[in-house]
DNA sequence: TATAACATACCGACCGGTTGGTTTAGTAAT
DNA sequence: ATTACTAAACCAACCGGTCGGTATGTTATA
Protein backbone atom coordinates (compact mmCIF):
# COMPACT_ATOMS: atom_id res chain seq x y z
CA UNK A 1 0.00 0.00 0.00
CA UNK A 2 1.30 3.83 -0.78
CA UNK A 3 -0.82 6.69 1.20
CA UNK A 4 -3.48 5.84 3.59
CA UNK A 5 -7.05 6.61 1.64
CA UNK A 6 -9.41 5.59 4.38
CA UNK A 7 -9.78 9.56 5.78
CA UNK A 8 -10.61 10.53 2.50
CA UNK A 9 -12.97 7.76 1.88
CA UNK A 10 -15.02 7.89 5.06
CA UNK A 11 -15.19 11.99 4.61
CA UNK A 12 -16.96 11.09 1.58
CA UNK A 13 -19.13 8.63 3.08
CA UNK A 14 -20.09 10.90 5.53
CA UNK A 15 -20.67 13.76 3.89
CA UNK A 16 -22.76 11.80 1.26
CA UNK A 17 -25.04 10.54 4.46
CA UNK A 18 -25.57 14.20 5.74
CA UNK A 19 -26.38 15.12 2.39
CA UNK A 20 -28.71 12.24 1.56
CA UNK A 21 -30.36 12.56 4.50
CA UNK A 22 -31.55 15.92 4.18
CA UNK A 23 -32.42 16.40 0.44
CA UNK A 24 -32.55 12.52 -1.19
CA UNK A 25 -30.03 10.24 -3.08
CA UNK A 26 -30.64 11.91 -6.34
CA UNK A 27 -30.50 15.48 -5.09
CA UNK A 28 -27.20 15.03 -4.05
CA UNK A 29 -25.11 15.33 -7.15
CA UNK A 30 -21.00 14.30 -6.79
CA UNK A 31 -20.21 17.63 -8.05
CA UNK A 32 -21.84 19.71 -4.84
CA UNK A 33 -21.00 16.23 -2.96
CA UNK A 34 -16.61 16.11 -3.57
CA UNK A 35 -17.07 20.09 -2.88
CA UNK A 36 -18.42 20.27 0.74
CA UNK A 37 -16.12 16.96 1.47
CA UNK A 38 -13.44 18.94 0.24
CA UNK A 39 -11.89 16.80 -2.64
CA UNK A 40 -12.25 16.18 -5.99
CA UNK A 41 -14.20 14.02 -8.64
CA UNK A 42 -11.10 12.53 -9.59
CA UNK A 43 -10.73 11.07 -6.21
CA UNK A 44 -14.40 10.32 -6.17
CA UNK A 45 -14.33 8.03 -9.03
CA UNK A 46 -11.03 6.19 -7.53
CA UNK A 47 -12.80 5.10 -4.31
CA UNK A 48 -15.97 4.47 -5.74
CA UNK A 49 -16.60 3.25 -8.62
CA UNK A 50 -20.00 4.76 -9.91
CA UNK A 51 -22.74 6.51 -7.55
CA UNK A 52 -24.77 3.19 -7.38
CA UNK A 53 -21.43 1.84 -5.68
CA UNK A 54 -21.83 4.87 -3.22
CA UNK A 55 -25.30 3.81 -2.44
CA UNK A 56 -24.50 0.31 -1.59
CA UNK A 57 -21.53 1.33 0.28
CA UNK A 58 -23.33 3.46 2.43
CA UNK A 59 -26.56 1.58 3.27
CA UNK A 60 -23.94 -1.62 4.34
CA UNK A 61 -21.91 0.75 6.79
CA UNK A 62 -25.21 2.27 8.06
CA UNK A 63 -26.48 -1.09 8.60
CA UNK A 64 -23.64 -2.80 9.78
CA UNK A 65 -23.72 -0.23 12.28
CA UNK A 66 -27.10 -0.23 13.21
CA UNK A 67 -26.74 -3.98 13.84
CA UNK A 68 -23.74 -3.49 16.17
CA UNK A 69 -25.59 -0.60 18.38
CA UNK A 70 -28.06 -3.11 18.65
CA UNK A 71 -25.72 -6.35 19.74
CA UNK A 72 -24.14 -3.86 22.21
CA UNK A 73 -27.45 -2.58 24.01
CA UNK A 74 -28.45 -6.25 24.52
CA UNK A 75 -24.99 -7.02 25.87
CA UNK A 76 -25.75 -4.17 28.17
CA UNK A 77 -29.10 -5.15 28.73
CA UNK A 78 -28.05 -9.04 29.52
CA UNK A 79 -25.37 -7.72 31.67
CA UNK A 80 -28.22 -5.78 34.31
CA UNK A 81 -30.89 -8.30 34.67
CA UNK A 82 -31.73 -11.78 33.80
CA UNK A 83 -35.08 -11.60 33.34
CA UNK A 84 -36.23 -11.89 29.63
CA UNK A 85 -38.72 -9.22 30.40
CA UNK A 86 -36.66 -6.67 32.05
CA UNK A 87 -34.37 -7.27 29.24
CA UNK A 88 -36.59 -6.29 26.42
CA UNK A 89 -37.31 -2.73 28.75
CA UNK A 90 -33.64 -1.94 29.44
CA UNK A 91 -32.86 -2.42 25.71
CA UNK A 92 -35.94 -0.30 25.09
CA UNK A 93 -34.79 2.41 27.54
CA UNK A 94 -31.23 2.50 26.71
CA UNK A 95 -32.63 4.02 23.03
CA UNK A 96 -35.14 6.14 24.85
CA UNK A 97 -31.68 7.32 26.86
CA UNK A 98 -29.91 8.17 23.48
CA UNK A 99 -32.49 9.89 21.91
CA UNK A 100 -33.10 11.87 25.26
CA UNK A 101 -29.78 13.40 24.58
CA UNK A 102 -30.51 14.65 21.00
CA UNK A 103 -31.03 18.91 21.35
CA UNK A 104 -32.04 19.30 17.55
CA UNK A 105 -34.24 16.68 15.36
CA UNK A 106 -32.83 13.19 14.44
CA UNK A 107 -31.63 13.81 11.07
CA UNK A 108 -33.31 10.79 9.97
CA UNK A 109 -32.87 6.77 9.04
CA UNK A 110 -30.87 6.28 5.60
CA UNK A 111 -33.16 3.29 5.25
CA UNK A 112 -36.82 5.37 4.91
CA UNK A 113 -34.29 7.87 2.52
CA UNK A 114 -33.47 5.02 0.15
CA UNK A 115 -36.96 3.68 0.50
CA UNK A 116 -38.67 6.62 -0.64
CA UNK A 117 -36.60 6.50 -3.75
CA UNK A 118 -36.26 2.73 -4.03
CA UNK A 119 -36.79 2.71 -7.95
CA UNK A 120 -33.65 4.80 -8.20
CA UNK A 121 -31.66 1.79 -6.28
CA UNK A 122 -30.95 -2.10 -7.68
CA UNK A 123 -31.82 -5.42 -5.48
CA UNK A 124 -29.00 -5.77 -4.33
CA UNK A 125 -28.74 -2.38 -2.49
CA UNK A 126 -32.23 -2.65 -1.20
CA UNK A 127 -32.11 -5.73 -0.24
CA UNK A 128 -29.65 -4.54 2.77
CA UNK A 129 -32.49 -2.82 4.21
CA UNK A 130 -34.89 -6.05 3.72
CA UNK A 131 -32.14 -8.01 5.41
CA UNK A 132 -31.63 -5.54 8.84
CA UNK A 133 -35.38 -5.54 8.95
CA UNK A 134 -35.72 -8.87 9.03
CA UNK A 135 -32.78 -9.16 11.63
CA UNK A 136 -34.13 -7.43 14.14
CA UNK A 137 -37.35 -8.69 13.46
CA UNK A 138 -36.17 -11.67 14.43
CA UNK A 139 -33.52 -11.00 17.73
CA UNK A 140 -36.24 -8.44 19.02
CA UNK A 141 -39.17 -10.84 18.29
CA UNK A 142 -37.48 -13.83 20.13
CA UNK A 143 -36.33 -11.71 23.21
CA UNK A 144 -40.82 -11.04 23.24
CA UNK A 145 -41.01 -14.43 22.99
CA UNK A 146 -39.26 -14.97 26.00
CA UNK A 147 -40.79 -12.42 27.92
CA UNK A 148 -44.40 -13.72 26.88
CA UNK A 149 -43.22 -17.35 28.46
CA UNK A 150 -42.41 -16.15 31.30
CA UNK A 151 -45.02 -12.86 31.60
CA UNK A 152 -48.70 -14.56 29.56
CA UNK A 153 -49.56 -11.55 27.79
CA UNK A 154 -52.79 -9.82 28.43
CA UNK A 155 -53.74 -9.66 24.79
CA UNK A 156 -53.42 -12.37 21.72
CA UNK A 157 -50.03 -10.65 20.61
CA UNK A 158 -47.76 -11.52 17.59
CA UNK A 159 -43.87 -10.78 18.93
CA UNK A 160 -42.58 -10.62 15.29
CA UNK A 161 -45.57 -7.85 15.00
CA UNK A 162 -44.67 -6.42 18.14
CA UNK A 163 -40.84 -6.64 17.19
CA UNK A 164 -42.01 -4.23 14.22
CA UNK A 165 -43.47 -1.97 16.74
CA UNK A 166 -40.32 -1.01 17.88
CA UNK A 167 -38.92 -0.06 14.85
CA UNK A 168 -42.02 1.16 12.73
CA UNK A 169 -41.57 3.78 16.06
CA UNK A 170 -38.80 4.82 15.17
CA UNK A 171 -39.15 5.20 11.57
CA UNK A 172 -42.46 7.33 12.34
CA UNK A 173 -40.94 9.33 15.15
CA UNK A 174 -37.90 10.65 13.00
CA UNK A 175 -39.88 11.66 10.69
CA UNK A 176 -42.28 13.91 12.59
CA UNK A 177 -39.94 15.27 14.31
CA UNK A 178 -38.48 16.54 11.15
CA UNK A 179 -41.04 18.50 10.19
CA UNK A 180 -42.39 18.95 14.26
CA UNK A 181 -39.02 19.87 14.57
CA UNK A 182 -39.21 18.67 18.49
CA UNK A 183 -35.81 16.64 19.16
CA UNK A 184 -37.61 15.01 22.30
CA UNK A 185 -40.55 13.41 19.99
CA UNK A 186 -38.43 10.50 19.48
CA UNK A 187 -37.82 9.03 22.94
CA UNK A 188 -41.71 10.45 23.92
CA UNK A 189 -42.74 7.75 21.26
CA UNK A 190 -40.11 5.27 22.78
CA UNK A 191 -41.34 5.88 26.16
CA UNK A 192 -45.05 4.94 24.89
CA UNK A 193 -43.63 1.69 23.19
CA UNK A 194 -42.00 0.37 26.86
CA UNK A 195 -45.57 1.74 28.51
CA UNK A 196 -47.25 -0.54 26.11
CA UNK A 197 -44.92 -3.35 26.54
CA UNK A 198 -44.94 -2.80 30.23
CA UNK A 199 -49.20 -2.88 30.07
CA UNK A 200 -48.68 -5.85 28.02
CA UNK A 201 -46.81 -8.15 30.05
CA UNK A 202 -47.92 -6.83 33.51
CA UNK A 203 -50.09 -9.77 35.19
CA UNK A 204 -53.86 -9.15 34.12
CA UNK A 205 -56.63 -8.37 37.08
CA UNK A 206 -57.95 -11.93 38.78
CA UNK A 207 -61.57 -10.80 37.91
CA UNK A 208 -60.64 -11.86 34.47
CA UNK B 1 -63.58 29.52 -20.27
CA UNK B 2 -62.55 27.53 -23.31
CA UNK B 3 -61.82 23.65 -23.23
CA UNK B 4 -62.10 21.85 -19.69
CA UNK B 5 -58.49 21.18 -18.55
CA UNK B 6 -58.68 19.69 -15.37
CA UNK B 7 -58.95 16.36 -17.15
CA UNK B 8 -55.23 16.86 -17.69
CA UNK B 9 -54.55 19.03 -14.99
CA UNK B 10 -55.73 15.67 -12.45
CA UNK B 11 -53.99 13.08 -14.88
CA UNK B 12 -50.50 15.45 -14.16
CA UNK B 13 -51.48 15.52 -10.43
CA UNK B 14 -52.43 11.71 -10.21
CA UNK B 15 -49.21 10.75 -12.43
CA UNK B 16 -46.92 12.76 -10.10
CA UNK B 17 -47.74 11.97 -7.52
CA UNK B 18 -48.05 8.20 -7.97
CA UNK B 19 -44.11 8.69 -9.01
CA UNK B 20 -43.16 10.54 -6.36
CA UNK B 21 -44.34 7.98 -4.17
CA UNK B 22 -41.69 5.14 -5.90
CA UNK B 23 -38.26 7.68 -6.96
CA UNK B 24 -39.22 11.21 -5.04
CA UNK B 25 -39.50 14.29 -6.47
CA UNK B 26 -36.09 15.51 -7.76
CA UNK B 27 -35.80 12.10 -9.99
CA UNK B 28 -39.39 12.73 -11.14
CA UNK B 29 -38.14 14.64 -14.38
CA UNK B 30 -41.70 16.50 -16.29
CA UNK B 31 -40.11 15.01 -19.55
CA UNK B 32 -40.69 11.68 -18.05
CA UNK B 33 -44.13 12.92 -15.79
CA UNK B 34 -45.62 14.42 -18.89
CA UNK B 35 -45.00 11.05 -20.84
CA UNK B 36 -46.57 8.94 -18.68
CA UNK B 37 -49.20 11.35 -18.53
CA UNK B 38 -49.48 11.33 -22.11
CA UNK B 39 -49.53 14.74 -22.12
CA UNK B 40 -47.12 17.53 -23.43
CA UNK B 41 -44.56 19.82 -21.71
CA UNK B 42 -46.19 23.16 -23.04
CA UNK B 43 -49.18 21.33 -21.85
CA UNK B 44 -47.54 21.17 -17.67
CA UNK B 45 -46.45 24.73 -17.91
CA UNK B 46 -49.43 25.86 -18.83
CA UNK B 47 -51.15 24.36 -15.94
CA UNK B 48 -48.26 24.77 -13.32
CA UNK B 49 -45.86 27.70 -13.17
CA UNK B 50 -42.86 25.91 -12.10
CA UNK B 51 -41.71 22.09 -10.62
CA UNK B 52 -42.09 23.84 -7.14
CA UNK B 53 -45.83 25.07 -7.87
CA UNK B 54 -46.50 21.31 -8.67
CA UNK B 55 -44.57 20.65 -5.65
CA UNK B 56 -47.05 22.73 -3.55
CA UNK B 57 -50.27 21.55 -5.12
CA UNK B 58 -49.47 17.73 -4.77
CA UNK B 59 -49.13 18.38 -0.86
CA UNK B 60 -52.23 20.63 -0.47
CA UNK B 61 -54.42 18.11 -2.10
CA UNK B 62 -53.19 15.18 -0.17
CA UNK B 63 -53.41 17.06 3.28
CA UNK B 64 -56.87 18.32 2.49
CA UNK B 65 -57.82 14.35 1.41
CA UNK B 66 -56.31 13.18 4.14
CA UNK B 67 -58.20 15.29 6.91
CA UNK B 68 -61.02 15.13 5.04
CA UNK B 69 -61.44 11.32 5.54
CA UNK B 70 -60.27 11.55 9.15
CA UNK B 71 -63.18 13.96 9.21
CA UNK B 72 -65.47 11.07 7.52
CA UNK B 73 -64.39 8.51 9.72
CA UNK B 74 -64.52 10.51 13.20
CA UNK B 75 -68.31 11.12 11.95
CA UNK B 76 -68.87 7.73 11.43
CA UNK B 77 -67.76 6.82 15.16
CA UNK B 78 -69.29 9.57 16.30
CA UNK B 79 -72.47 8.02 14.94
CA UNK B 80 -71.62 4.65 16.10
CA UNK B 81 -71.46 5.45 19.60
CA UNK B 82 -71.12 7.98 22.22
CA UNK B 83 -67.99 6.68 24.52
CA UNK B 84 -65.22 8.80 24.12
CA UNK B 85 -63.06 6.30 23.86
CA UNK B 86 -65.32 3.50 22.06
CA UNK B 87 -64.85 6.94 19.62
CA UNK B 88 -61.50 6.34 19.73
CA UNK B 89 -61.04 2.80 19.11
CA UNK B 90 -63.75 3.22 16.29
CA UNK B 91 -61.68 5.64 14.52
CA UNK B 92 -58.55 3.66 14.46
CA UNK B 93 -60.66 0.34 13.60
CA UNK B 94 -62.36 2.33 10.56
CA UNK B 95 -58.38 2.87 9.70
CA UNK B 96 -57.03 -0.47 10.18
CA UNK B 97 -59.82 -1.93 8.09
CA UNK B 98 -59.11 0.48 5.22
CA UNK B 99 -55.57 -1.20 5.30
CA UNK B 100 -57.19 -4.80 5.38
CA UNK B 101 -58.25 -4.61 2.10
CA UNK B 102 -54.90 -4.11 0.71
CA UNK B 103 -53.40 -6.68 -1.53
CA UNK B 104 -50.29 -5.18 -2.48
CA UNK B 105 -48.05 -2.74 -0.25
CA UNK B 106 -49.07 0.89 0.66
CA UNK B 107 -47.76 2.94 -1.61
CA UNK B 108 -46.84 5.55 1.06
CA UNK B 109 -47.05 8.94 2.40
CA UNK B 110 -46.67 11.84 0.26
CA UNK B 111 -45.37 13.98 3.62
CA UNK B 112 -42.72 11.68 4.41
CA UNK B 113 -41.12 11.31 0.77
CA UNK B 114 -40.96 15.61 0.85
CA UNK B 115 -39.57 15.36 4.33
CA UNK B 116 -36.74 13.13 3.18
CA UNK B 117 -35.79 15.36 0.32
CA UNK B 118 -37.27 18.79 2.62
CA UNK B 119 -34.20 20.86 1.84
CA UNK B 120 -35.69 20.69 -2.35
CA UNK B 121 -38.94 22.30 -0.94
CA UNK B 122 -39.99 25.98 0.35
CA UNK B 123 -41.22 26.72 3.39
CA UNK B 124 -44.63 27.03 2.41
CA UNK B 125 -44.80 23.89 0.80
CA UNK B 126 -43.24 22.23 3.66
CA UNK B 127 -45.34 23.80 6.26
CA UNK B 128 -48.31 22.45 4.71
CA UNK B 129 -47.36 19.39 6.33
CA UNK B 130 -46.35 20.53 9.56
CA UNK B 131 -49.47 22.09 9.87
CA UNK B 132 -51.17 18.45 8.72
CA UNK B 133 -49.66 16.64 11.81
CA UNK B 134 -50.82 19.34 13.85
CA UNK B 135 -53.96 19.11 13.48
CA UNK B 136 -54.07 15.50 13.79
CA UNK B 137 -52.63 16.15 16.92
CA UNK B 138 -54.94 18.98 18.04
CA UNK B 139 -58.06 16.71 17.43
CA UNK B 140 -57.15 12.77 17.74
CA UNK B 141 -55.08 14.33 21.00
CA UNK B 142 -58.35 16.32 22.40
CA UNK B 143 -60.51 12.81 21.54
CA UNK B 144 -58.58 11.00 23.48
CA UNK B 145 -58.27 13.83 26.61
CA UNK B 146 -62.00 13.16 26.62
CA UNK B 147 -61.40 8.93 27.15
CA UNK B 148 -59.04 10.28 29.93
CA UNK B 149 -61.97 11.98 31.56
CA UNK B 150 -64.02 9.13 31.75
CA UNK B 151 -61.36 6.23 31.86
CA UNK B 152 -58.85 7.46 33.85
CA UNK B 153 -55.31 5.93 31.91
CA UNK B 154 -53.23 3.55 33.72
CA UNK B 155 -49.91 5.23 33.05
CA UNK B 156 -49.28 8.76 33.19
CA UNK B 157 -49.37 9.88 29.74
CA UNK B 158 -49.44 13.25 27.31
CA UNK B 159 -52.31 12.51 24.83
CA UNK B 160 -50.75 14.71 22.41
CA UNK B 161 -47.64 12.29 22.62
CA UNK B 162 -50.14 9.44 22.09
CA UNK B 163 -51.96 10.95 18.96
CA UNK B 164 -48.50 11.29 17.23
CA UNK B 165 -48.07 7.72 18.12
CA UNK B 166 -51.19 6.95 15.66
CA UNK B 167 -49.57 8.90 12.78
CA UNK B 168 -46.11 7.82 13.59
CA UNK B 169 -47.28 4.40 13.68
CA UNK B 170 -48.63 4.66 10.53
CA UNK B 171 -45.32 6.51 9.35
CA UNK B 172 -43.12 3.80 10.23
CA UNK B 173 -45.46 0.97 9.22
CA UNK B 174 -45.70 2.54 5.54
CA UNK B 175 -41.76 2.38 5.33
CA UNK B 176 -41.65 -1.22 6.71
CA UNK B 177 -44.14 -2.65 4.22
CA UNK B 178 -42.39 -0.95 1.41
CA UNK B 179 -39.19 -3.48 1.76
CA UNK B 180 -40.97 -6.29 3.59
CA UNK B 181 -43.96 -6.55 1.17
CA UNK B 182 -45.97 -7.48 3.45
CA UNK B 183 -50.02 -5.79 2.83
CA UNK B 184 -51.15 -6.69 6.22
CA UNK B 185 -48.52 -4.95 8.23
CA UNK B 186 -49.72 -2.02 8.20
CA UNK B 187 -53.42 -3.02 9.85
CA UNK B 188 -51.02 -5.29 12.19
CA UNK B 189 -49.43 -2.24 13.70
CA UNK B 190 -52.66 -0.14 12.99
CA UNK B 191 -54.46 -3.24 15.56
CA UNK B 192 -51.54 -2.87 17.90
CA UNK B 193 -51.77 0.73 18.51
CA UNK B 194 -55.70 0.04 19.26
CA UNK B 195 -54.72 -2.59 21.93
CA UNK B 196 -52.09 -0.32 23.72
CA UNK B 197 -55.59 2.34 24.03
CA UNK B 198 -57.69 -0.42 24.84
CA UNK B 199 -55.17 -1.59 28.19
CA UNK B 200 -54.19 1.89 28.87
CA UNK B 201 -57.43 3.09 29.41
CA UNK B 202 -58.97 -0.04 30.87
CA UNK B 203 -59.68 -0.13 34.88
CA UNK B 204 -56.63 -1.38 36.64
CA UNK B 205 -56.50 -4.52 39.14
CA UNK B 206 -58.01 -3.10 42.59
CA UNK B 207 -55.00 -4.40 44.70
CA UNK B 208 -52.79 -1.55 42.76
C1' DT C 1 -77.42 33.05 -37.35
C1' DA C 2 -73.05 34.12 -39.02
C1' DT C 3 -68.76 35.80 -37.54
C1' DA C 4 -65.32 38.40 -35.30
C1' DA C 5 -62.90 38.65 -30.96
C1' DC C 6 -61.14 36.59 -27.15
C1' DA C 7 -59.62 33.15 -23.62
C1' DT C 8 -57.90 28.91 -22.50
C1' DA C 9 -55.76 24.27 -23.71
C1' DC C 10 -52.20 22.25 -25.68
C1' DC C 11 -48.04 21.25 -28.67
C1' DG C 12 -43.02 20.49 -29.40
C1' DA C 13 -38.63 22.66 -30.70
C1' DC C 14 -35.33 24.88 -28.32
C1' DC C 15 -32.19 27.13 -24.53
C1' DG C 16 -28.57 27.29 -20.99
C1' DG C 17 -27.10 24.65 -17.41
C1' DT C 18 -26.27 20.21 -14.77
C1' DT C 19 -25.89 15.31 -14.55
C1' DG C 20 -22.93 10.96 -13.99
C1' DG C 21 -18.92 9.56 -15.76
C1' DT C 22 -14.15 9.57 -18.44
C1' DT C 23 -9.69 10.98 -19.59
C1' DT C 24 -5.29 12.87 -19.23
C1' DA C 25 -1.36 14.69 -17.11
C1' DG C 26 0.94 15.49 -13.07
C1' DT C 27 2.24 15.40 -7.80
C1' DA C 28 3.25 13.16 -3.48
C1' DA C 29 3.76 9.72 -0.07
C1' DT C 30 5.20 4.89 1.05
C1' DA D 1 6.93 0.89 -8.25
C1' DT D 2 2.52 1.34 -6.37
C1' DT D 3 -1.11 3.83 -4.63
C1' DA D 4 -3.55 8.22 -3.37
C1' DC D 5 -4.74 11.87 -4.86
C1' DT D 6 -5.42 16.92 -7.66
C1' DA D 7 -6.96 19.69 -11.41
C1' DA D 8 -9.04 20.45 -15.55
C1' DA D 9 -11.05 19.40 -19.83
C1' DC D 10 -14.47 16.87 -21.90
C1' DC D 11 -18.74 14.01 -23.26
C1' DA D 12 -23.64 12.67 -24.20
C1' DA D 13 -27.83 12.65 -21.92
C1' DC D 14 -30.93 14.96 -19.35
C1' DC D 15 -32.68 18.87 -16.49
C1' DG D 16 -36.25 22.78 -15.66
C1' DG D 17 -38.06 26.27 -18.17
C1' DT D 18 -39.31 29.38 -22.41
C1' DC D 19 -41.51 30.46 -26.50
C1' DG D 20 -44.13 30.88 -30.84
C1' DG D 21 -47.78 28.81 -32.66
C1' DT D 22 -52.21 26.15 -33.07
C1' DA D 23 -56.64 24.01 -31.70
C1' DT D 24 -60.88 24.45 -29.42
C1' DG D 25 -63.95 26.35 -27.32
C1' DT D 26 -67.33 30.83 -25.37
C1' DT D 27 -69.37 35.25 -25.96
C1' DA D 28 -70.66 39.71 -28.05
C1' DT D 29 -72.40 41.85 -31.81
C1' DA D 30 -74.39 42.92 -36.44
Amino acid sequence: MARDGTATRNKILDTAEAMILDQGFSATSIDRLVERAGTTKGSFFHHFDSKAVLAYTLVERYARSDLDLFAANRARAEQLSRDPLQRVLLVIGLYKEMMEGLTEPYPGCLFASYLYEANLFDDHTLSVIDDTYREWRTILGGMLEQAAEVYPPRADIDCAHLADMFTGSLEGAFIMSKTLKEPQLVANQLGLYRDFIELLFQPSPAAN
